[in-house]
DNA sequence: AAGGCGGGGTG
DNA sequence: CACCCAGCCTT
């Protein structure tokens, strides 16, 4: 039969699947897994569906409430299909992501239109319907009818990152494509795995993420045994639980920009002391200016380095002398210095602003990059 | 391949 | 505060 699959090297991860991975699990969620959901013991197709609908990314605890509200108020497809958008609206509201509640309707008119008012048991004819993905079908399809169809959210990426090891962020396409191919492959045999098999097989896989391999404090570091994957589990072996699975990349810092000035007069170099809030909080640096020019005016930014110098004795000239970036935890700094040598300097300045001479750099909290930036310019001679 | 969608819980 | 949650859809 052919597979399309993609043509990753899955064989390392695929040959690492324990022949029992399944069935250790199914055992696993008959005794310790969770028995009491409000859709669980039952094979109604429309509170599964309904479930595993307002589940996605979004937590149990969360969804409890709205889930009996909602059956309650449409105890079945018929009526959510006939229901108006106003009150299916009205009974998600507070959930989220509201998309789900507007496919909801539409895959209830769908449901009762093309296939007489009966969820479809095949994953490949759910996935057609509106807000039903491969995970999600693959969920409805084992609960509902135990077919054996493999699942992946975000419990199973946590739990297959961890056992199997797998570094990189799972939202990525390779990594996910070959979860998937690790999620064929882990479920229990064929042959002998019964319908009831695989709704403790489905269910134990996100109760074992949910309840046992959680994020923060997976269970098994303080009880090997309360986990039935811990004898194989990559992570749990090598300590790895707290960088797998590998996090979403974060996003790429902005970057902000200022323009420092570098007022010399022999020696000595003007510099003020920031308030003690907010970056280099204490710390002596450089005056600063605003320009908000867009994009930079070196011009203009002399001009008004020349200004501001003007107070503090009497300016020659003024120019772009620099630039360098700094990176801060959240964000990206652009400096760029605009020097101004004085022919004279007022020798006494009060408050916040005073001389320092560059032999008494040490002497002073200074930033790291505006160090950089004196020492730059002390090292072509400069000063 | 990446971004948007949302309220809530957790360390 | 950063990160994540029984993901899916659109661009």
């Amino acid at each position: 039969m052919p597979r399309k699959s993609a043509a990753v090297p899955v064989v390392n991860e695929v040959s690492a699947v324990p022949a029992d991975f399944g069935m250790r699990v199914v055992a696993w969620q008959r005794q310790h897994g969770r028995h009491d959901l409000p859709w669980q013991n039952t094979r109604d197709p429309y509170r599964i569906w309904l479930s595993e609908i307002m589940l996605q990314q979004t937590q149990v605890a969360a969804v409890i409430e709205y889930f009996q509200r909602f059956v309650t108020a449409l105890p079945t497809v018929a009526a959510l299909a006939q229901a108006p958008a106003d009150q299916v609206m009205a009974l998600w509201a507070g959930l989220g992501y509201y998309s789900r509640a507007r496919n909801l309707h539409r895959c209830a008119k769908a449901v009762v239109d093309d296939h007489g008012g009966v969820f479809p048991a095949d994953p490949a004819v759910l996935v057609t319907l509106p807000g039903i993905g491969r995970s999600t079908a693959a969920a409805i399809a084992a609960f509902s009818a135990g077919v054996r169809t493999p699942i992946l959210d975000g419990n199973v990426k946590r739990v297959f990152a961890r056992v199997f090891g797998i570094h990189g962020y799972p939202g990525e396409r390779a990594i996910e494509t070959r979860m998937w191919a690790l999620a064929e492959q882990a479920l229990p045999p064929a042959g002998p795995t019964q319908a009831e098999d695989m709704v403790a097989y489905t269910q134990g896989l996100m109760d074992l993420g949910a309840t046992i391999c959680s994020r923060g404090k997976p269970q098994c570091l303080a009880d090997p045994d309360a986990c039935p994957l811990s004898p194989d589990c990559v992570a749990r072996r090598d300590g790895l639980t707290a960088v797998l699975p590998t996090p979403k990349p974060r996003a790429a810092i902005p970057e902000r920009s200022t323009v420092m000035v570098i007022v010399r007069h022999d020696r000595n170099v003007l510099v003020q002391l920031r308030p003690d809030s907010g970056i280099w909080g204490g710390l002596w640096s450089l005056p600063e200016i605003a320009v908000n020019a867009v994009p930079f005016d070196p011009e203009l930014a002399e001009d008004a380095a020349l200004a501001m110098a003007q107070r503090f004795g009497n300016a020659a000239r003024a120019y772009l002398a620099g630039e360098l970036t700094h990176v801060f935890t959240h964000f990206r700094l652009l400096i760029r210095a605009i020097r101004v040598d004085l022919d004279s300097a007022s020798p006494h300045i009060g408050g916040d602003i005073r001389w320092l001479s560059l032999d008494d750099l040490d002497a002073l909290g200074t930033p790291a990059p505006v160090r950089r930036l004196l020492e730059d310019q002390a090292r072509i001679g400069l000063f």
